[in-house]
DNA sequence: TTTTCATTTCAGATTCTTTTGAAATATCGA
DNA sequence: TCGATATTTCAAAAGAATCTGAAATGAAAA
C-alpha cells in the first residue's frame, strides 16, 4: 500500500522489444485487462486437474466405447473398488460423466462435455469399432 | 494368480444392455483392447497436469498477447520470483512455453504446442487486440 | 425379513505438488 | 574488477490429491 506505482512502463527497464510491443498493448495494465477473469481460470485449471490422472483417461476412454457399469471398469481397470469410486466421483463432480441406477447397477455414461473432451485427448479411437 | 478367469461375460453379472453392446465388442477383452496405451495415457495426463493450475494458464494467457520476461509476467501475476520460476519450468518441462536469454532478461514465449492449448483454453481472446 | 451384491463413504496413511525464503548463477554496466 | 539486476535453484514446510481397508448404503433375490 505504500508506493502504488503508475501502471507505465517508466518503473521497470525492459529489453527494448518487450517494451515496445508492452506499450502498444497499453502496458501493464493493457496487458492485465486482456487476461481472462480469475474464476474462470479456476474453473478451467479444475477441470485439466480432472483429466490429470491417467487411470481417469483410460476411464473415459472406455465410456467412449459405450456405457459401462462399475463392475466392468473395475473388470478392466483391476484396481480397488473404493479407488475407482473415488476416480469416477472426480470425473462425475466435473461433469464429465454422469451415472444412472439401473437396478443393483450403476451405469456410467459420458457428458456431451466429457465427450468432447475425450476426443481432444484420444482422437476418435472409441468410435471406430463401435459405430 | 488362483484363478484365472475365462475373458467372457460369462463369470459376472451384469445389466442386460451393458451385457449386450460389451459382447458386442469382443467382451472386457475386446473392450481392453481398444484402449489407449498406458504410457500415452501418462504422457497426456501430465501435459492436463500442467495445465491444471490457474497461474500457469494465466501465464500462458498473457503469452499468447505477446512473448514476455520474466519480470512482467511478475508485474501483472504479483507473486514472489521463485514461485514464478516454478511454475514456468513446469510449463517448459511440457514444452509449452520456451525462453530465449535475452541480455539481462530471458523472454517467454509460447511453442506451437503451447500456442495451440492456449487457443483451447481461453478461446483466442489474447490475438484480438494484439494482431 | 434376511441375505447378497454393487457401489459409495469414511478416516487415516501416503505420496505428490506447491509455497517459502535464502542462497546461487550469470549477465550487464561502471 | 565490482556491484547491481534478472532469474534460477535448493531444502524445508505446508497443502492437496490419492490410496487403503473397513464400514455404510441401498436395491434385489431368496
Amino acid at each position: 500500500m505504500a508506493e502504488d506505482k503508475k501502471y507505465q512502463d517508466a518503473s521497470l527497464p525492459l529489453p527494448p522489444d518487450v517494451e515496445e510491443s508492452l506499450c502498444r498493448c497499453g502496458g501493464i495494465a493493457g496487458l492485465t485487462g486482456q487476461l481472462p477473469g480469475d474464476d474462470l481460470l479456476k474453473r478451467e485449471s479444475a477441470l485439466f486437474r480432472a483429466l490429470a490422472d491417467p487411470l481417469r483417461l483410460k476411464i473415459l476412454a472406455m465410456l467412449a466405447v459405450q456405457p459401462l457399469c462399475v463392475c466392468v471398469i473395475k473388470a478392466v481397470l483391476g484396481i480397488a473398488d473404493s479407488k475407482l469410486s473415488y476416480h469416477l466421483s472426480v470425473l462425475k463432480k466435473m461433469g464429465l460423466i454422469a451415472g444412472e441406477a439401473q437396478g443393483n447397477w450403476i451405469i456410467y455414461r459420458l457428458t456431451a462435455d466429457g465427450t468432447a473432451w475425450t476426443r481432444q485427448v484420444i482422437g476418435d479411437a472409441g468410435s471406430r469399432k463401435n459405430r
